[in-house]
DNA sequence: TTTCCACTAAATGTATACAATTATGAAGAA
DNA sequence: TTCTTCATAATTGTATACATTTAGTGGAAA
């Protein structure tokens, strides 16, 4: 039966892209995705059947998303009583932005260190602030958003750190979905791109004191005016 | 066919205990323990069919268990080829030493707060320490390290930050594997319940400075010598 | 021998079917 | 009415069965 191999590469997308994610992460970022844009409540209690059939998958993989993102606190759920999406209120974000701000500083430093020993891999960075830039320009927020994620994502990486990329991808879910709350307009696009630019730059000259006080500032930008406040 | 799967489960029924728990939370549990223990080893392969019968239930409630795991970085798993326990050498338990300074120190501090306007909830952590205290007499690690994680559990919930909490659950089950790579004799017994006693009275009086030192210092022990040391 | 290809076995990914628990609501008693 | 009580439906938890992918083996050709 398998004798037509040769078409198997089609699907490759991006170079070394990971091997076609399972259908249970399929739904993980669907439902977050879900939870960002208001198509999915905070509060709102997910019916796994309903879900399932939404996303065109069996209950199994739905299931084996609802328990990644429990772990995550993205969701909650009691035994036998289903499952719900947990609240994102005023309190939430700064609980969040407490949380990356402790993080962060850490990883900000450790790849501080990194990027003094090897200058190249500052190129990671410009990468991704230049797909920032062209996305704001167009004012396409979302992609801004997992542009900025990814700039965060890619600072974690460069520490070398594994326990604190492991603990960023949960708060990465977290901080998707307060974007996808804030109002942006034309004012914001011009200052995603020289906000990472200088900390892009402290990075490259290793100045930590001035890290700390970017980063903070920064990440604080979170706790601004929200489109939708659910009580805490 | 699955008429008497639900006897074994006479655990420790803890006041107001949570609803039994699912078989997926018993398997990542487990598993845990299993590493902990030196039963399952970093790096090794972990084969679905195999487990799910060696913990008596089948690969549906594991599969999750793994799915969790994988979110918390405990397990590693690449799609259609398995999933591997993760590698817990010196640089990883530096890496949890850094974060869980990172984290805790936010906890504490925060928690400090709270303590300060109701002194009466450090009644939990009285409770605990006694806990820990009994277990170590005993010279019961097990019991000691369950103690000691319930102890910081209780400063992330007092916190009242629940994405630190939700940080913490992830970072406890990593020190719960390296604690149990660690060598412990009847002096760790001895310093236990005062290490743990100090924090207790910094929380009471709220001295943030001594806390930072304090915690960092607690924290550090994890980087003494280990049981197994796996290559990096 | 070495390399390549087909084929088989094993493991993972997913769907369906069944069991157990909980929520709901109607009927009856205080 | 208001509170039980009990049946029924809806939903979650788990097991089994099927599909897909990968790893490994052996043989044929260069």
């Amino acid at each position: 039966m398998a004798k037509n191999t040769q078409i198997a590469a089609a699907t490759a997308p991006v170079l070394s892209m990971a091997r076609a994610q399972s259908l249970a992460e399929q739904a993980a970022n669907a439902i977050v995705t879900g939870i960002s844009a208001g198509a999915l409540m905070p509060g709102q209690r997910i019916i796994e059947t309903e879900l399932a059939s939404l996303l065109k998958m069996s209950r199994v993989p739905l299931r084996e998303a609802l328990k990644i993102l429990e772990a995550q606190g993205i969701v909650e759920s009691v035994p036998h009583r289903g499952t719900r999406i947990a609240m994102f209120g005023d309190v939430r974000v700064d609980h969040i932005c407490a949380a990356r701000i402790a993080l962060e500083r850490l990883a900000f430093v450790e790849a501080a260190l990194v990027y003094q020993s090897d200058a190249s891999l500052l190129t990671g960075l410009d990468q991704i602030i230049l797909t920032m830039e062209r996305a704001a320009e167009r004012l396409e927020w979302i992609e801004v958003s997992k542009a900025d994620l990814s700039f965060h994502r890619e600072i974690c990486r460069i520490s070398g750190n594994d326990i604190v990329a492991t603990l960023w991808e949960t708060l990465a879910r977290h901080v998707f979905i307060v974007f996808g709350h804030e109002i942006r307009d034309e004012r914001d696009a011009k200052v995603m791109g020289p906000q990472h630019r200088r900390l892009r730059d402290l990075l490259a000259k290793g100045d930590v004191a001035k890290l700390h006080v970017e980063i903070e500032e920064h990440i604080m930008r979170l706790r601004r005016q929200r489109q939708v406040k659910p009580r805490v």
